[in-house]
DNA sequence: CTGAAAGCGCTAACAA
DNA sequence: TTGTTAGCGCTTTCAG
């Protein structure tokens, strides 16, 4: 059974296959009844436009760009399909690519992608969100493009936020409505631009429960498990130790509950500890941790639909923002409890 | 800048279009001086053919389809990347495409997807792998496709496997010669094939240790933490509860390490946990756990290989088995230690 | 509002 | 061993 073309479509709605193309592509001046005809013969016939064709003799790819460069795994299969569900739903197909953001190259690297793969637009994610070259190169380009989670709201129209700041002040006053004033906190991998968002809010939460902010009890972290145990250590040998961390992402928060572990102390009883993210670790470790869920999901979907309007030139509604959540587990607890 | 076309190449190397049609395809009768000259016109030129082009105008699209329905995200991740260096570095792109491997109607969609798509060919992760209907359907209306970790050898042609039976007899005599008698075992998820060779090779390590086989020590799990930790604790409950339990994959050996926990059992002293896969979390949770690290990237590399041959026609070479190793961690010790 | 004709950049026959 | 000529299925002019 061979594809049906726009040909047999058009004889079947007895048009021109200009008709039919301005059908598919929702371009105006086509009588409603036309439209109509047109649209009947499409789906008798199962008909679906063929991409090859279309990039080749259009302008557009129908083809976006998904840039990561995130060691969280179940960060990235969220984005992808949250991206997935909305590009393919408007005939749009992904290409994802692993970059590294380190990479002094990057910029040209993309720039050539786009070229050569005729990319349409961009969906950059952390810490990609945050690499200024990359993001004044496409603009200077005026490719398309949008953020999600960058680390300011310098360009609203091209971008996807969470509350972190927000959710962290309510995360730091939680644990200090547990009784805790020695709450210490793991600070996230400096390129990360919600990284400082979330020390933010942690600060503004310490002060908004009277708690003095004491650098002692901040840890410097690398977004790893392996960096945030030995941040965690450093606290926990203090003569007066921390009754509670707070750390910026799951993995940090796992490696704080393992030196909290080796060192003796139990969790929530002499410890508890707090995350940001929810990956699947997070409700996989013992005692489950607490932390705060990112709408990774939604805000990819939010993006890609940004991404699209942008591309077909219609307007960009004001700011998105999608909360993120508390998700209070087993990590937490009363002081001394 | 417009991008160069095969007509540019055809001018500055002073041949017909054709002929470097066919040095790009690697095709045969082009004189080696000929081949040369064109060669050098590409490299001056920083010419690539495009693909929508070549798409349209040929028989291969120089796509392949990538499925999977695989709740691990770093699994995903593996065989995403895995696969991603292989078919760019040869040209072709791959498209993602996550499934439900229990919907009724997913042979019909992924015929569709193919047709539709034009892929040139698919690759199977687990647990599409195993899906009978899909393989034989894929088979009869000849596409091209590999299998990673299908359930038997049965079409090595098309198949990665690794040694899931001979690592998982290891595995079970190293917990032996730490002095463990009572090995539970929680079986993996019914559907998914390598749940077989991975129960089977625990019970011939306890033969090959000389230990009895008790049903009373096994329990069934589907994959999940949750489920390993139900069948955990069902396991520990018993009036002679094990002193070692490996699980089939390390999201159930999470969860019974959990349900240990809960129950007052210290790991490893009270009882050793063995997972399977490697995941993150294995070195994330504590004790870290002692689990078998599956060569997932190398497995998608050489599928992509196998495919990339055979869409090539070209002749596929023996058994292709990529073996597993055991990492051993914190979770497992040597029996009342 | 609709249609005819000319490509997009490449590959596939077929000729030479 | 090489080149010529048609398309692939669509979008884009430009004319009606």
């Amino acid at each position: 059974m061979r594809k049906t073309t726009i040909e047999e479509v058009a004889a079947l709605a007895r048009v021109s296959i200009k008709t039919v193309s301005r059908v598919i592509n929702d371009e105006p001046n086509v009588r409603d009844t036309t439209r109509l005809k047109v649209r009947d013969a499409i789906d008798r016939l199962g008909y679906r436009p063929d991409q090859s064709a279309r990039r080749l003799a259009g302008a557009r790819s129908y083809l976006v760009g998904l840039l990561y460069d995130n060691p969280s795994a179940s960060y990235v299969i969220d984005v992808q399909s949250g991206v997935l569900d909305r590009c393919r739903a408007e005939n749009y197909e992904i290409l994802i690519n692993p970059c590294d953001y380190k990479n002094h190259a990057l910029c040209a690297e993309i720039e050539n992608l786009v070229r050569h793969a005729r990319l349409d637009g961009l969906i950059l994610t952390p810490p990609l969100s945050d690499h200024q070259e990359l993001v004044s190169m496409l603009r200077k380009q005026l490719i398309p493009f949008v953020m999600v989670a960058p680390p300011n709201q310098s360009d609203p129209a091209r971008s996807v936020f969470t509350n972190d700041r927000d959710v962290c002040r309510e995360m730091t006053r939680y644990l200090a409505s547990l009784g805790h004033e020695r709450i210490g906190y793991i600070i996230g991998h400096p390129d990360h631009g919600a990284v400082g968002a979330r020390y933010r809010g942690y600060q503004e939460g310490l002060s908004g429960a009277g708690i003095r902010f004491r650098k002692g009890l901040i840890g410097q972290g690398y977004n790893s498990f392996i960096s945030g145990e030995e941040a965690a250590r450093q606290l926990l040998k203090r003569k007066v130790r921390p009754t509670a961390i707070f750390a910026g992402n799951d993995e940090m928060a796992a490696g704080a509950m393992k030196a909290a572990h080796e060192m003796g102390l139990t969790i929530p009883g002499d410890l508890s500890v707090a995350g940001f993210d929810d990956v699947p670790l997070a409700s996989q470790i013992w005692p489950s941790l607490t932390t705060i869920r990112q709408p990774i999901r939604a805000m990819s979907e939010k993006a890609a639909d940004i991404l699209l309007n942008q591309i077909r030139g219609e307007p960009v509604n004001g700011l998105q923002m999608i909360p993120s959540v508390m998700v209070i587990r087993d990590s937490t607890g009363p002081i001394g409890g």
